[in-house]
RNA sequence: GGUCCCGUAGCUCAGCUGGAUAGAGCAACUGCCUUCUAAGCAGUAGGUCUUUGGUUCGAAUCCAAACGGGAUCACCA
């Protein structure tokens, strides 16, 4: 409509303004409640141009609009704004229509490029988090955004699955596990454990033992003892401890830090973690073997955790195979002059000039490094799909620095698409007590996360729903479609871009803006449908309601906001909506009698505005990945 | 220290490329279930949009600085 009006406008306005404009002068809003309109176009970008108050300007311009748009039917000029009133019979034919797609306000698919969108990535040492929990959520959410803008997707994730942090749960599995009676070390299957939980538990088992042998190595340090390491180290213990005389608490706390990464260094059990590093990358067949199960158990286990998110993937890429293969880009590069190499034989890039720092590419041992595999695994995703036009990289916000190297590097070794690659950086889960600490053992474990919140749903549910006639299977469906939409919602409806408290009490929360509101909402139309038996297939109504036009109002702006979210990569846009369309379906539905009305045409209105609302319910729903029921 | 992000009601968040009197939810207080699901609705109260300058018809929004919070700057990932 709004583009109806200003190519109409545009077209007529030598013979309006006597003169041409531009569409960027047309700026249009939604009307302020209080006052008459539905639609208005501010006017004070003209009122320069054409030399005449904002008063004459917008009364020519309503006039015109009047008698030459069919659907305004008339307006009012308040203060520099020109309010138009549409009138009830456009209103009416667009809620037919939207009745009448079963896929409104999504892109025909197909339509559109093939996109990849990576998330989770996880490392696997360590079961998933409440992190992983917004992390998961956005990249699927954006998936189906996407998607329902005509994409093509291709969901992804780089599983890291190699690297000292994995050798250290291997190491420690095999110290520490006490054996059994059939002289088994623990297993999922002999402890009944999870088996991203197993070895989540040896990976702290390490990080124990690790600690307490650096404690050990310190006080020996501070009573003198310097025996079995070498000067240096010795002077440089020194130096700290010497430099600690006088420092406030902060500084002082770094120094002591150093201190212990000075012992960390120094104890066996990082030594033999490193050992077994370099067996696996030689491929010792029993570190091999050790790997593939222990990583095997975590598969296991994340498969649960995933299915319970309801996430799923198209393609994996491990760490394990990618990690090398950067090292011919860096090659290429090399030759083409965009990295240069230093004397002992490790590879950078100079980033001063786009206001960066220098960066390395390539190890002095010829080993490649985080960013290495990035450039590596971009380029070998453009190879398996080649009509991919963009991949969006699902991290948390504390790697901009790293995703602008990347881009910029890729930029720089010739790819165009580098510039079509996006960053979803989003913000870190704060927790009410403040950042949430593995070593302070206050992360919020995704598991036992989702069943809480799926167990609360059931206690609320039974004490209030409507769950008369279903089976005990449906009840359990039920819960955890609601717990899971209210963690999801809430995870969701946050600008992801930021940082954002989780507030346990707030995201199992029934009333307000939360996930049951909007399946409850859905639930009260279902019903109401299954109770009205036909529904018809169009209204012949010929006025509405303030409270059914602002319900159409909202429909009408359903392709909008999918459109927004998708070039926003925002899902937060896509839940504000539906808590808006919510909000004003409740407020209707609360002063109307729907399937209790007595004249036909206004019911059969009514309830196709219902169904409709239900509709894009669902739909807005299914791009957040949360499930809707037919009963609550 | 360099770079980047953030600062809106007691709390958690909306506020699109500058537009009318800054909005929701939670918490507090008042009402509304013998008509379609009260996980709902209607209402009251709550604000110097961190501060100070600038840009202009007009600033929560754009620019600059200050203050406060966070991230990052590894031959870690």
């Amino acid at each position: 409509m709004e583009q109806t009006i200003t190519s109409l406008l545009l077209e007529h306005s030598e013979q309006l303004f006597g003169m041409k404009l531009e569409a960027s002068h047309f700026q249009f809003q939604k009307t302020k409640k209080e006052l008459k309109g539905d639609i208005t176009l501010v006017i004070f970008p003209f009122v320069k141009m054409l030399r005449c108050s904002p008063q004459e300007a917008g009364v020519k311009i309503g006039d015109f609009l009047v008698a030459h748009a069919g659907f305004i039917s008339s307006y009012e000029v308040v203060s520099g704004f020109l309010n138009l009133v549409v009138s009830d019979a456009y209103w009416i034919e667009k809620l037919n229509e939207i009745q009448s797609e079963t896929l409104y306000g999504w892109a025909k698919p197909d339509s559109a490029s093939r996109i990849m969108v990576e998330y989770s990535s996880p490392n696997t040492n360590k079961p998933l988090h409440l992190g992983h929990l917004r992390n998961n959520f956005l990249g699927y959410s954006v998936s189906e955004i996407l998607k329902a803008n005509g994409h093509k997707v291709v969901k992804t994730q780089v599983i890291n699955d190699r690297g000292i942090h994995i050798c250290k749960s291997m190491l420690a599995w095999e110290r520490f596990s006490p054996i059994n009676a059939a002289g088994e070390r623990e297993t999922p299957q002999n402890t009944g454990l999870k088996g991203d939980k197993l070895v989540g538990k040896y990976y702290v088992e390490f990080d124990k033992q690790f600690n307490s042998e650096a404690k050990a190595i310190i006080s020996q340090w501070e009573q003198g003892d310097f025996e079995g390491f070498s000067e240096e180290l010795k002077s440089e213990f020194l130096k700290l401890e010497a430099a600690k005389e006088g420092k406030e608490a902060k500084a002082l706390k770094g120094i002591e830090d150093k201190i212990k990464d000075l012992a960390k260094n120094q104890t066996t059990i990082l030594r033999d973690a490193k050992e077994m590093l370099i067996k696996w990358e030689a491929r010792d067949p029993q570190v091999y073997l050790l790997w593939t199960t222990m990583n095997g158990w975590v598969y296991d286990g994340f498969d649960v955790t995933y299915k319970a998110m309801g996430v799923d993937f198209d393609k994996l890429y491990y760490e394990s195979e990618t990690f090398l293969l950067g090292k011919d880009m860096v090659l290429e590069g090399l030759e083409k002059g965009v990295f240069y190499r230093k004397q002992d034989g490790s590879v950078w890039i100079d980033l001063t000039s786009d206001g960066l720092d220098e960066k390395l590419v390539l190890r002095s041992d010829g080993t490649a490094v985080y960013i290495t595999q990035d450039i590596g695994t971009a380029v070998d995703r453009f190879k398996d799909y080649p009509d991919l036009s963009s991949i969006i990289y699902t991290v948390g916000n504390e790697q901009d620095y790293h995703f602008k190297v990347l881009f910029l590097i890729l930029k720089k070794l010739g790819y165009d698409w580098a510039d079509q690659c996006a960053h979803l950086s989003y913000g870190m889960v704060d927790l009410p007590s403040g950042k949430m600490k593995s070593r302070e053992g206050t992360v919020v474990d995704a598991d036992d996360l989702m069943e809480e919140v799926v167990a609360k749903a059931a206690e609320m549910t039974r004490e209030r729903g409507h769950l008369e006639g279903m089976t005990e299977e449906e009840k359990e469906e039920l819960f955890q479609l609601i717990g899971m939409g209210g963690l999801k919602y809430y995870l969701l409806k946050v600008d992801p871009k930021k940082r954002m408290l989780f507030n346990p009490e707030e995201s199992i929360e029934l009333n307000g803006n939360t996930g049951p509101f909007i399946q409850y909402a859905h639930a009260r139309i279902r019903s109401l449908i299954a109770k009205a038996g036909t529904m018809p297939s169009n209204t012949i109504a010929s006025a509405l309601l303030p409270e059914e036009k602002e319900i159409v109002q909202l429909l009408s702006e359903y392709p909008v906001v999918v459109k927004e979210a998708g070039r926003e990569l925002s899902p937060a846009l896509i839940a504000n909506y539906t808590y808006e369309l919510v909000k004003a379906y409740n407020h209707f539905y609360q002063s109307v009698y729907i399937l209790n009305e007595p004249n036909t045409e206004l019911r059969e209105l009514r309830l196709i505005l219902s169904d409709s609302v239900a509709k894009v319910i669902r739909s807005s729903m299914q791009l957040l990945g949360i499930r809707v029921p037919e009963r609550m």
